[in-house]
RNA sequence: GCCGGCGUAGCUUAGCGGUGGAGCACCCGGCUGUUAACCGGGCGGUCGCCGGUUCGAAUCCGGCCGCCGGCGCCA
C-alpha cells in the first residue's frame, strides 16, 4: 500500500485501510489506549492506538513518543463526531521513525524564545499558512508576467556600485576591493530590457538601515522589473493588474490558508483595477487638513502613510514627488519640481509595497543630482551607457514581496513573512 | 540613532531587604473515546553578567550584555 497524505486520508471512506506518515501534532495516552493526533504538510488527523490491537512493542513505543515524533501508522478509517475533521484511523501498524527529544515549544512562549529556536518554530500551523501563502503568490506572480510579454531575469547581487540615494548598503571585501550586497537589481535590469523589453527578478535584497520597526528586513525578497517603452503611467497599470491578479486569484488557491491567518476573503475579491492616483502636493494637502504639521518637501513617516490609506479599500499610489526626496533615476516632470514616480500603499495602513518610476534619460541631470548627494560619477559610466546607445522610454518598479505577504496574511509583523528573518538584532538561527 | 520596557527552573511567571514559590513540559504510578484530558508523586534554579551599599541582596545603586515595542532612517 502507498502512503497517502492526511488530507486525502481524511477524504477516504468508512473502513478503507490507509498508511500515512508525519510528525506528532498532539498526544494523549493511558494504559489501554493512546490517542495521537498525527500532521504532515496537508493537514492533521487523529489516531487511536489500542494495546489490542497492536504489538506490545508498538504500544509501548506509541505511548513514549513525545510530539514532534515522526511515525509511520497504518490503519482503518472510521467515521467519528468525536475526532477532529470528523475522521481518524485506527491503528494496526504504528512505527516510529525517529524520536524526538522533549519539544521545546509548548503553549505560551515569548517573542524572544520563538525566536531563538525560530527552526522548530516553522512547524506551527501559522508560519506553515504564511509558506504555503507566499509559495502560491509567487507562483500567481510568475504566471502574470509570464502572460504579459515578461522574461525573468537574474541579475547578480554582489556589485561594487554603492546604490542608490540614502539607503545604506552591506559593504564587504571582494577579493581586495570594496563590493555591496545589492539593494536592487534596477540598474541591471535597465541594462536588460535594451534586448528582452519587459523583463522582471526576485532577488535578494539588503538594507543596512538601522531600522527597528515591524516593516523592515535586513534582507528580502525583492521583486522588480523594468519595461521598456513605458511611462509612468503605463507603469502604474502594470503594478495595478499585477496586485488585482494576485489579490482575485489567491482567494481562489489560498483560501484556507487566508482564512487561518484571518484575512478577509472579501476585502480581497474586490480590488481590482484602477488604484487611486494621487498627486503628492494633493497628499500634503490632505494630511495638513487632517491637522499633520508637514509641508512640500518633507518625506512622509508612517503615522503620515496610514492616514493616507485611511478608508481606502485597495491600494492607493502617490506620485509625483519633489525631486529632492526621490533617487537620480527618476524622470524630472514637466513641472522642473516634481518626478514622475509613483508610490503604492497598501490599504489597512501595511505601508508602501511598491516603488516605482519612469527613468531619466538625461545624463545631466542624474549627474548633477547625484553630484548633489555626494556620489562617485565614474561608478555610474555604464549606467550612462544605457542612454548613449539607443535610449528609450522606459520605466519599472521594485515590490517587498513580504511586505505584500504581510498585508495578505494579516501579519503584525513582517518577521513572519519570512522562514529565516534577518533584522537589526538577529542572524540567527 | 533616540525614547520606553523586560531578563527568576526547559518554557510562562509570582516574589521586590531576612534561607526562592506556582503552572506547563518531562519522568514514575493510576485511570479515561481522549480533545489545552484528569488524579497522585518526582526531577528541575550560580534569580542575565560584573561591581557597590548592607549584619544580610533575586529584591536597593552603578556599569555592561541580551532581547522586545515605538519613533527616525528606509522597501
Amino acid at each position: 500500500m502507498e502512503y497517502c497524505k492526511i488530507s486525502e486520508a481524511l477524504r477516504k471512506k468508512e473502513g478503507e485501510e490507509v498508511k500515512i506518515r508525519g510528525w506528532i501534532y498532539r498526544k494523549r495516552s493511558s494504559g489501554k489506549i493512546a490517542f495521537i493526533v498525527v500532521r504532515d504538510s496537508t493537514g492533521i488527523i487523529q489516531t487511536i492506538v489500542e494495546k489490542k490491537n497492536v504489538s506490545s512493542e508498538e504500544f509501548k513505543n506509541a505511548r513514549k513518543a513525545l510530539i514532534e515524533s515522526s511515525v509511520e501508522i497504518e490503519g482503518t478509517i472510521h467515521e467519528d463526531e468525536r475526532a477532529p475533521g470528523g475522521r481518524e484511523i485506527h491503528v494496526k501498524k504504528f512505527n516510529v521513525v525517529g524520536f524526538a527529544k522533549e519539544f521545546p515549544i509548548t503553549e505560551y512562549q515569548s517573542v524572544e524564545f520563538l525566536l531563538d529556536n525560530r527552526h522548530l518554530w516553522l512547524r506551527s500551523r501559522k508560519l506553515t499558512e504564511v509558506m504555503k501563502l507566499k509559495a502560491k503568490v509567487l507562483r500567481l506572480i510568475r504566471q502574470w508576467f509570464d502572460e504579459n510579454d515578461f522574461y525573468e531575469v537574474t541579475p547578480s547581487v554582489i556589485t561594487t556600485n554603492a546604490a542608490e540615494g540614502g539607503a545604506t548598503a552591506f559593504e564587504f571585501d571582494y577579493f581586495g576591493q570594496k563590493a555591496y550586497l545589492s539593494q536592487t537589481a534596477q540598474m541591471y535590469l535597465e541594462a536588460l530590457i535594451f534586448s528582452l523589453e519587459r523583463v522582471w527578478s526576485l532577488t535578494p535584497s539588503f538594507r543596512a538601515e538601522k531600522s527597528r520597526t515591524r516593516k523592515h528586513l535586513t534582507e528580502y525578497w525583492h521583486l522588480e522589473a523594468e519595461e521598456a517603452w513605458v511611462d509612468n503611467e503605463g507603469n502604474m497599470k502594470i503594478q495595478e493588474e499585477l496586485i488585482s491578479h494576485v489579490c482575485q486569484n489567491v482567494v481562489k488557491i489560498a483560501r484556507s490558508e487566508l482564512e487561518f491567518l484571518g484575512r478577509d476573503i472579501e476585502s480581497l475579491k474586490q480590488i481590482e483595477p484602477p488604484f487611486k492616483r494621487i498627486k503628492y502636493k494633493d497628499a500634503i494637502k490632505k494630511l495638513q487638513e487632517k491637522g499633520f504639521d508637514i509641508k512640500w518637501g518633507d518625506d512622509f513617516g508612517a503615522p503620515h502613510e496610514r492616514a493616507l490609506v485611511e478608508g481606502e479599500e485597495k491600494p492607493i499610489f502617490i506620485t509625483h514627488f519633489p525631486v529632492e526626496a526621490k533617487a537620480f533615476y527618476m524622470k524630472i516632470a514637466p513641472d522642473g519640481k516634481t518626478v514622475e514616480c509613483a508610490d503604492m500603499l497598501a490599504p489597512e495602513g501595511y505601508g508602501e509595497l511598491i516603488g516605482g518610476s519612469e527613468r531619466s534619460e538625461d545624463i545631466d541631470s542624474m549627474i548633477a543630482r547625484l553630484r548633489q548627494q555626494g556620489a562617485k560619477i565614474e561608478n555610474y559610466e555604464w549606467y550612462f551607457d544605457l542612454r548613449r546607445y539607443g535610449s528609450v522610454p522606459h520605466s519599472g518598479f521594485g515590490l517587498g514581496l513580504e511586505r505584500l505577504i504581510m498585508w495578505l496574511a494579516k501579519l503584525d509583523h513582517i518577521r513572519d513573512a519570512t522562514p529565516f528573518p534577518r533584522m537589526l538584532r538577529r542572524a540567527y538561527p
